[in-house]
DNA sequence: TTGACATATTCCCATATAGGAATATTATGG
DNA sequence: CCATAATATTCCTATATGGGAATATGTCAA
């Protein structure tokens, strides 16, 4: 079988260095017209429209119309699945945080029914 | 041009399930060998080393010879990029945890310097 | 050395891009 | 209705898979 489609999962879309670069774009929370996103990250106008149509697919992005533009804008939630899988591993690079929680784990992990 | 290639970098590399999931096996921080990962995560040797390779080489595991096994073991730090970067969208989902800190922040965006 | 076990590698193939160029679609103003 | 602006879509191509099967490599034990 060949690679996995880039709109079958949010983690497939935002492996995408230009697509991460569009969602940083559109951070903020206010919603913008393709055009401004062109403007912003300096891409080709097609190009820009299909990465945002890979983001629509998968819900990181919501589109408006509004005249002849079409505004856009993040939907922040959609990347929760990404940050919940990421924070399993968040002990590894957090070490002076959380002595606390990471040793309760251990705790339990070691523990004999 | 065509995609790019998976062991670019580690959001490529963990946008695959499989691997994810070998992570996840790996998750504890102990090292296994390869026939572990294979019991655990029920897929054929041979993709298992495979994605094993990928996780190497974008550091995201490390390997040590024990005879004739191989044991590989997590490097989460690695994954902290990805971390960081979803970190930056927190607010999306986080919306009763941090209103305080939340609200720090948009007063600094809507500041007139 | 030989056999058995643990892993890695190679081959082959169907598939899904992502980029560039050109074009189609849709909406607005006059 | 027509020209223009804003976006989306289509075509084409080079490329990188990921899975399955078969095989190679490496290591230990007797």
């Amino acid at each position: 079988m060949a690679r996995a489609a880039t709109t079958l999962d949010v983690f497939n879309a935002v492996a995408e260095p230009r697509r991460r670069e569009i969602l940083d774009v559109l951070g903020d929370g206010r919603e913008r017209a393709v055009s401004e996103v062109v403007e912003a990250v300096g891409m080709p106008q097609p190009s820009v429209s299909k990465h945002l149509a890979v983001l629509l697919k998968v819900g990181v992005v919501t589109v408006t119309r509004n005249g002849q533009m079409r505004m856009y804008r993040l939907n922040g939630s959609n990347l929760k699945p990404v940050h919940d899988w990421v924070q399993t591993f968040e002990r590894y690079w957090s070490h002076q945080l959380d002595r606390i929680k990471e040793r309760a784990e251990q705790k339990m992990l070691h523990r004999k029914p």
